[in-house]
DNA sequence: ATGAAAGCGCTAACAG
DNA sequence: CTGTTAGCGCTTTCAT
């Protein structure tokens, strides 16, 4: 069943049946209900195919991300797509997992399904030196990375503000005489950024060294690594500042098992405020990365870029800390 | 550009540019190897649009689930598109939430953008009563179900056994001698064989009564409901089998509370095999829900119909159990 | 083995 | 306000 189908149906022509469809044109009220109602009779759904066809565009969008299973990723995604929707877009999605060539192949192909514009979710997709394949797809399409930063034409950034959340994060506990460890498993882009976080923290207060703990991205590696320091702080006041939530959760089983009492010897921030904040004892205190605003302001750039409109080229959100059992939050430091 | 400027190019006609693209056909050699160093030099990629109208199929299937930030079809999601994408389809994601015209919607919606199947994900797309949406769909393109059971030509369902999974754990605890609570936070299919599992096996010890405890969909609310229950078993060993393994949380948070020794007074089972179980102390024992499994089945019933290869209609998986530390568990009982 | 030409179903510019 | 018609870029007979 097609246009001309209804065309006939309805004694009309086909330019007719398009502009009843297409809402808007000069349609007298007789023969938009006549149409309407034949549409309706038939069931009729105009084909995506050949209207993309002959708009060039199949109001799609592709979403990347690496992993949709990661629960910061999960939520990203579930944002974006519901908001896109709401904006007439579907989302064609690609978990690309966090090999450089299969993050190409994987823009490559959506740019091949000639979707009209990307989104990058998560800094997996900053590499460190060469990101040549996110530029050269935006001189095709629109693309808007969330928590990464590239700066060209047709390319807006939304990100949290990774350094300074953990930097607050760390002088939070340095500010309580504790010395503080930092815990994390990868150095991606925000990866980086984290660290920096806590080495200038650590470096304002010139009082020890930094002390960074690296561990496979697993709660029972972070509870490994973690134990081993712990063991040698002996009656230190510690903090543990971590890149993940559950790194931090690693870290707070490694803390109670060695005797530790939480908050008041060992102190633990995790990072993403996310579900599992919820599931350890005492609630693990972490910092909120804002998935939802980082979705909104993304989708709304990209709508920008579609519509031609000028737009903030880079938006810079900050992470909110949550205090939770953590950590010894006195009331008036609480924002 | 386009297939007339490669043609051009290469000297011959658009058939045998199409024909050379599209791999098959007889054409020579030396005309394929001229085609393919035209195509190169000119970086030219073919219109998916266009070859969509002339094919129907624009090689993409909607994946539809309630909701893509839960642990569990969060995992599915990100199963599923990489399994797709091996078979050459892109996934174009829907995340319904629960409310039934909105999932009505959204296959509206994909059907409307052709695509060539449809993979709903979660039981929240079997409702109690009107199911007929999804039967209309599967009279357009092939419906594969997870986790939801529904029969009729050109659809198939891959799911878990919710009630016996959920049989076994419970009656699990009961043979330890223990008054057995249940968890949940809604009657969703799923929900509901669960409930029957539990039941079942209470009804078969024929001991005591069922005790079904229902909350809201948080951890505190699992934890809140909890407490009261607990508090009134006295010194009564106690087993509690929960429907999701956050609620499960919540209990044991609940139960360490209020003084109980886990897992000798009260013992745990949540479902799900999530991250969560390794977040609380002890780690919580679960029913692993074998996402991937039912992904990859249901990946393979798609790709079964699409080819029109007759394929299985119906898969059941069983759950498996995986023992932690909020269980006590022999040896020898354990699969 | 190759080319010519007829669609695929819709949009949009142009005529009336 | 409505109809005619020329694309959109590719696939696929049907000839040759």
């Amino acid at each position: 069943m097609n246009i001309y189908d209804i065309a006939q149906r309805a004694g009309v022509s086909i330019a007719t049946v398009s502009r009843v469809m297409n809402g808007n044109s000069h349609v007298s009220d007789a023969t938009r209900k006549r149409v309407l109602t034949v549409i309706e009779e038939l069931g009729f759904t105009p084909s995506v195919h050949a209207r993309s066809l002959g708009k060039g565009s199949m109001k799609t969008i592709g979403v990347l991300c690496a992993d949709a299973s990661d629960l910061f990723l999960a939520q990203a995604v579930n944002h974006i797509e519901g908001m896109l929707r709401l904006e007439g877009y579907n989302a064609l999605l690609c978990c690309t997992g966090h090999a450089l060539e299969n993050k190409r192949r994987a823009i490559k192909l959506l740019l091949g399904k000639q979707v009209d514009a990307l989104l990058l979710v998560g800094s997996q997709f900053q590499e460190a030196e060469d990101n040549r394949h996110i530029l050269q797809a935006a001189r095709q399409v629109p693309v808007v990375l969330i928590n990464g930063t590239l700066h060209s034409g047709n390319l807006a950034c939304v990100r949290l503000d990774h350094r300074l959340a953990i930097y607050r994060a760390t002088q939070k506990l340095i500010r309580q005489g504790r010395k503080v460890l930092y815990l994390h498993d990868s150095l991606t882009h925000s990866g980086r950024e984290k660290l920096e976080g806590y080495q200038q923290a650590i470096d304002e207060a010139g009082r020890e060294p930094a002390t960074v703990m690296r561990c496979a991205r697993e709660v029972d590696s972070a509870r490994t690594v973690s134990r081993r320091l712990l063991q040698a702080m002996g009656s230190r006041q510690v903090g543990v500042v971590a890149s993940e939530d559950f790194l931090a959760i690693g870290a707070l089983k490694a803390a109670k098992e060695a005797g530790f009492s939480v908050p008041d010897q060992v102190s633990l921030i995790g990072f993403n405020n996310s579900l599992l904040c919820q599931c350890c004892q005492p609630e693990l205190s972490s910092v909120d990365s804002r998935v939802q605003q980082l979705c909104q302001e993304a989708v709304a750039r990209a709508m920008d870029m579609l519509a031609g409109r000028t737009t903030e080229r880079e938006r810079i959100l900050e992470g909110i800390y949550v205090g939770r059992g953590t950590t010894c939050d006195d009331k008036e430091e609480q924002p």
